[in-house]
Parts: structure tokens; C-alpha cells; sequence
RNA sequence: GCAGGGGUGGCAGAGUGGUCAAAUGCACUGGACUGUAAAUCCAGCGCCUUCGGGCUACACAGGUUCAAAUCCUGUCCCCUGCA
């Protein structure tokens, strides 16, 4: 197979997370509406793929045949897998699908053709290795964050007791990370209860993973990012491994949670925000950088969406033809506003790395600010 | 010309005496989405309002009735069949 060419000459680094790193959300192998080559074009760094979706899509014997998905997918920067914890909680937490939770993992039942698919901690990690991920993740209890404190403790009981079963077959079966050359991270749950979060993450550390990984619904009823709890995780854990908060965020959520000291996000609000007609602009800063470009007073804005962007759709095309287009439910809008609020993030996160020494005491506006001073 | 059917909110289309400012869908106007069951979901959508309600409305004009989008009469328009 031809390897994409890489027109920012990016290499992947060695060393996962010791830079600000976005990671879209590729669940189904792909990032909704956009290439692997689009993705490299605009200077994304790693994807997240997820563990039960690609198991209900491909299965591992298929994904094993087609030889995993960086080849499947021709993507040679960093794939990372998320364990199907996420969808513990988004599928049967929720009551979507029926399902249950036992000490030995999850059952997900597909509401489409009945079909039940079950996660343990070891099977989660057979999945990942046949993903051919370079980052696994173990499977979690992950639950809401309005839980009892009841709740709570089981969940992280759970996310205890499998995180050390995923551990022990991932050295048993594939060497660990020294062998497989593949870096094993786990996921601190404990939900708002910051003594949780810290016995939790202490637990883990015992076992020993190459990352802690913030787990859990990162944001209360009003929208508010889970701030103390963050914190818990990262006073907690070895500084010398990456911390990765799962699911955050908004732009500012990610300056927030940079500041608290994690260095890897992923959300799936970029791209979703897109299809919506939600995209960012570094011309808008006032509204946290967000334009509802399906708004009437975009109908005849011939703008671009960002004039400092050099996307494809902020270089070719104005504020009126996607407001048109969305209307229309065009599904080029769909994709070229994906690449735009990509390549915000990816400029944002660049931002980050460019002043990694300040980022503590800046704000979101000083950055930008001082970027655009430049 | 005769016979039959019909004219309802921006559009399509329910309703056929009171619970109808009028279902539902679309369009329109806002909003929400944070390890993706999401091209999804929520709210508003005649005018006014002190949010209790008030007013004007179902082609038009009259009428019956305590009460009419719904029944009657006339007018105008549209469709179908026969001449």
C-alpha cells in the first residue's frame, strides 16, 4: 500500500503526549465526512478509534485480516482506541440499548438486529491489538457525572478490578508495552467525588500504565467542566506519564484542562458541530470563537468563515455559500466545515505548543492575541 | 351548459356543530450538543398581553344556533366527467 505523503512533513513524534495533541474522533475508522489524506492535510496527529464500534462494524477477525486499521485506514500517525468504556455509559448507562454490566465487563445488545456483542477486560484488549493501535485503552465503568457516591464507588471498584485484568493479559498475552511497542493507558473514574478520583488514580498507579487517562462525563448539569475532580487525577498520577482528557472539549474547556496539566483531548463536538452549522473563527473570539452559520444574518455574508484560516473552505468559499448549502443539507458543506473546525482546533493546539511555558498563566484570548500579534 | 368534487395558517394536508388559534409534515426563527446510536435533539412560529387572558381568523357576503372551519343561501374561483 502507498503511504499518504505528508506535506507538513510531520513525523510522528516519539514520545506520545509530551506535546499538546488533538485526536478526532474516527469511531468507524474514519472521521465523519473527512479523508485520511484531508486529515493529514490539515495537520491532524492522531485519530481515536473505538473498540465496540469497530467490533460491531468489522469484527476482529475481519479487522485482523485486513491488517489492522492504520493500514486500513492508510494512516501512519497516531491511532488511538478507545475501549468501548464510553459506550458503558452513552449506550447502557443511558437505557439506549439493553445491556449489563458484571464484574466480568459488559453485554451490549444492538438494538438493530439483536446481536450481542460482550467487552471484557481481556477481550477489549484482543480488539485493540487487532486494531493495531499504538495507544489501547482499558475498559472502564464509565457513568454519568450526577451519580450517588454510591455509584461512584462501584464504578470505580469496577474500573480497578479490570484495569489490573487488562493489564496482566496485555503483558501475558502480548508482552506489554515494551514488546508489542504499543502503550497501555487506563482511565480514572470517581465522577465528582474528588477523594474517589484520588483513591482511584492511586489504585491504578499501582498497577502501572503509560498514561492516566481523565474518565467519566466531563461536565455537570450547567455545561461546567469538572475542574477539581481534573485536578485530583493529575496530582495523583506520575508526572513523567501522559494524561489525557477524554472527551474535552470546547476550546476553552481544552485551555482549561491544559492548564491543569493535561496534554491530549479529543471530542467529537468539532466535527459534529460542523454538520450543525456550529463553526469557529478566530474572528469571533467575543462568542468564544463560535458562529451559527445557519443564522439568517449569514445569507448574504460573503466573508470568509475565518480570515485568518487557510482551510479549504475558508480559502475558496464565503459565510454564505455554507449557510446555503447547510440548507440545503449539501453534503460537501458537511465535509468542508468538518475541515474547518478541525483546522481550527489543530491551530489552537498548535497555539498551545508554540507557548507551552505560558499556557498556565494565559487566557484564551491572550493566546490567540499574542499568535495573531505574531 | 349539465352532473359531481373542492376552496383551511408560508406550502402540503387533517379536522366536518362546542374540548379549534386549528393535528401532522415541510419551510422559517432561535438554541443545545464535550472518550459519536446524532445530516440529531429542543423551543418558537396570526396579532396583543400585566402571561390570567384578550382580539382577529378556516375563499367572500349574508343567515341558522347559546355556540359555526364544520349547517343553510348567494357570489367568486378551481378540478373531474358528460355535452
Amino acid at each position: 500500500m502507498q503511504s499518504n505523503s505528508n506535506p507538513d512533513n510531520y513525523t510522528t513524534p516519539r514520545e506520545f503526549g509530551a506535546e499538546y495533541i488533538f485526536l478526532p474522533d474516527a469511531t468507524n475508522g474514519a472521521v465523519r465526512y473527512i479523508s485520511t489524506a484531508t486529515l493529514e492535510k490539515i495537520g491532524i496527529k492522531g485519530v481515536v478509534t473505538n473498540t465496540l464500534h469497530l467490533l460491531i462494524l468489522l469484527g476482529i477477525d475481519r479487522m485482523r485480516n485486513l491488517g489492522g486499521m492504520h493500514k486500513f485506514m492508510n494512516w501512519d500517525r497516531w491511532l488511538l482506541s478507545d475501549s468501548g468504556g464510553f459506550q458503558v455509559f452513552s449506550l447502557i448507562h443511558s437505557g439506549k440499548w439493553k445491556g449489563e454490566i458484571t464484574d466480568n465487563g459488559a453485554v451490549f445488545k444492538s438494538p438493530r438486529d439483536g446481536t450481542e456483542y460482550q467487552l471484557t477486560p481481556e477481550s477489549s484488549i484482543d480488539i485493540q491489538m487487532a486494531i493495531d493501535s499504538d495507544i489501547l485503552v482499558v475498559l472502564d465503568d464509565c457513568r454519568a457525572a450526577d451519580i450517588t457516591r454510591e455509584e461512584a464507588e462501584e464504578s470505580v471498584q469496577n474500573t480497578i478490578n479490570w484495569a489490573g485484568r487488562a493489564k496482566k493479559h496485555f503483558e501475558t498475552k502480548y508482552g506489554g508495552s515494551k514488546k508489542s511497542g504499543k502503550k497501555l493507558s487506563c482511565v480514572v473514574q470517581g465522577a465528582s467525588f474528588v477523594d474517589l478520583r484520588e483513591k482511584c488514580a492511586k489504585e491504578l498507579v499501582k498497577i502501572g500504565f503509560d498514561g492516566y487517562n481523565f474518565g467519566g462525563y466531563v461536565v455537570d448539569a450547567n455545561g461546567e467542566l469538572a475542574v477539581e475532580p481534573m485536578r485530583a487525577v493529575i496530582e495523583n498520577t506520575p508526572e513523567d506519564k501522559f494524561k489525557y482528557a477524554m472527551g474535552v472539549g470546547k476550546p476553552q474547556d481544552i485551555l482549561t484542562a491544559a492548564k491543569i496539566g493535561y496534554k491530549v483531548f479529543d471530542t467529537v463536538l468539532v466535527t459534529r458541530n460542523a454538520r450543525h452549522g456550529s463553526v469557529y473563527s478566530f474572528d469571533e473570539l467575543d462568542t468564544e470563537g463560535l458562529l451559527h452559520i445557519k443564522n439568517a444574518a449569514y445569507g448574504e455574508d460573503l466573508d470568509p468563515i475565518d480570515s485568518t484560516c487557510d482551510c479549504e473552505a475558508c480559502q475558496n468559499h464565503s459565510r454564505a455559500y455554507f449557510h446555503n448549502l447547510l440548507k440545503a443539507k449539501e453534503g460537501v458543506a458537511y465535509s468542508l466545515l468538518s475541515q474547518h473546525n478541525l483546522r481550527f482546533y489543530q491551530r489552537l493546539v498548535d497555539i498551545l505548543n508554540k507557548n507551552m511555558e505560558d499556557v498556565k498563566e494565559c487566557d484564551f484570548s491572550d493566546l490567540i492575541e499574542k499568535e495573531q500579534n505574531k
